[in-house]
DNA sequence: CTTGACAGGGAACACCCGTTCTGTTATCAT
DNA sequence: ATGATAACAGAACGGGTGTTCCCTGTCAAG
C-alpha cells in the first residue's frame, strides 16, 4: 500500500503539518490539525493520519503526544560527504584511502535522494577548465564513488599514464580498446588501450553554486 | 539576567533535549526530560528550565506539551525546492507566479548552506543541449531565484524577443548594450540591445545526477 | 540566630491529548 | 435490494502533561 492518491483533505493537512513545524519546531496535535483543516472530530483526524503514514509521508509515535514526524525531514536523510581535496588535469584524483577516517574537517551534506547511503563517496573540487569538454568548469564540485572498474557509459575520472594526466569522460570498452567520450556531444572521443587508463573513481553527482545568493 | 552560569544539571538537561530533538524531531516532555537526567521531580526540571529560559537558550510554549524549543540552531537545515517544470531553448522560462503556493507534488530539498532560505527559488530541469555553452547539458537541473533585474556577472535565464528563444548567460550592462557572455570560455558572447532581453531569473545552483549510483 | 534567596523534592490538580467505540452517509459491485 | 467498504462525526475514556502549592535543606548576609 505503497502511495494511493491524496485527498484533498489528506493534502491539506500535510502542508499544515508543514507549515506548523517550520513555525514552531514542534508538531501539531490531533485537535491543532483539526481545528486548522476545519475537521471537527479528532478520530478523522486520526484516520487520516494513518492514511498519511501509510502512504509513506510521516511516521506515527504512538501514544506520545505530538509524535508526528516528517519523513520528508527526517535527520537520517543527511548524507555527509567528506571534501577530501581538489582535483587539477595535471595529477591523479586524491582518492581517500581510509573509507572509515570520517575526517569532519569539511564536507558537504546531501539528502540521501540525491545521493542514496553515501557509501564509498568522496567529493573533490574541481580546478581550472580542463574539464570543460565533460561540462565540468572551475569551481565545479564533483561527488565521486570511490571504484577501480568501470561499466560501460560511466563518466569516470581516469589517469592517463601515458599523457600523465586526468580527465573525465564517459567510458566505453569495446574491441577490446577503450573510447573516452566527452559528455559535450559536440566534442570528440578520445581512444585508448587498457593498460594505459587507469580508473579512479566514477562521478556520481556534479553541483555548481554561484556565489552570493 | 542574561547569562548566568549553567549548573551541571542545566547543562545535561540541555544536551539531553538536543539529542532527543535529533533523534525524534519533536521536543521532549517534563517528565521525559527528568527522566534521562535523573530528576525525580516535575517542579524541578520546570524550574530549570526556566532558567534556560532566561539564559536565552531555549524558548518556552507555555501551557503546550513538548513545547520547547532550541533557540541556537533550530530552524530546520533542509529546504525544499519546488520543481516546477522543463526549459527548452524555445520557450520562456515557466516562473511560478505565486511565490506562496507551496506545492508539494515535486520538490527537492537542499541543504540551506547550499541555498539559503529558499526563498523565491525554484527548480528547472534542463531538456535539450542548447544550454550546452553554459555548461548545463540535457537533465540537468538549475535551481533559481526569480527576479527581474540583473547585476553584471549574474548567470541568468533571458528571453530574447528577436530570436524568440531562452538561454542561459552570463549578463553584463556595458555602454548601454546587453552583453551575453557563454560560462564556457572558449565560446564567444552575443550582444543584445536591452529591450531584447527579458531577464527570467537567476541560477543559484546547477545540479547534475548521474542515473545508477 | 534570624532572614532571605536559591535549589530541590513530592503530590495534587486541571486540562490536554491520543485512542477507541458507536453511529451515519455515500458509493459501488453483487 | 444488499452487503462491503471508505470517509466522517461525536462522545467518552484513560493516561499524559504542564502547572502550582507546600515542604526541606543549604548558605551567606544581616
Amino acid at each position: 500500500m505503497a502511495k494511493g492518491k491524496l485527498s484533498t483533505r489528506q493534502q491539506r493537512m500535510l502542508t499544515f503539518i508543514r507549515d506548523f513545524l517550520r513555525e514552531n519546531d514542534y508538531p501539531p496535535t490531533i485537535r491543532e490539525i483539526g481545528r486548522a483543516c476545519l475537521i471537527s472530530s479528532t478520530s478523522v483526524v486520526n484516520y487520516n493520519l494513518n492514511k498519511l503514514e501509510e502512504c509513506g509521508l510521516i511516521n506515527r509515535n504512538l501514544r506520545v503526544s505530538r509524535g508526528i514526524q516528517l519523513t520528508e525531514a527526517a535527520p537520517r536523510n543527511l548524507v555527509p560527504i567528506p571534501l577530501v581535496g581538489r582535483i587539477f588535469a595535471s595529477e591523479p584524483v586524491p582518492v581517500p584511502d581510509a573509507p572509515a577516517s570520517f575526517a569532519p574537517d569539511e564536507a558537504i551534506n546531501l539528502t540521501r535522494d540525491l545521493v542514496g547511503d553515501g557509501a564509498d563517496l568522496f567529493a573533490l573540487e574541481v580546478r581550472g577548465d580542463s574539464m570543460i569538454d565533460a561540462m565540468i568548469g572551475d569551481g565545479d564540485v564533483v561527488v565521486m564513488k570511490r571504484q577501480i572498474e568501470a561499466r560501460n557509459g560511466d563518466l569516470v575520472a581516469v589517469w592517463l599514464n601515458d599523457s600523465e594526466e586526468t580527465t573525465l569522460k564517459h567510458f566505453y570498452l569495446e574491441d577490446g580498446r577503450v573510447r573516452l567520450q566527452p559528455a559535450n556531444p559536440t566534442m570528440q572521443p578520445i581512444y585508448a588501450i587498457p593498460a594505459n587508463v587507469r580508473v579512479q573513481g566514477k562521478v556520481v553527482l556534479v553541483l555548481r553554486q554561484m556565489e552570493a545568493i
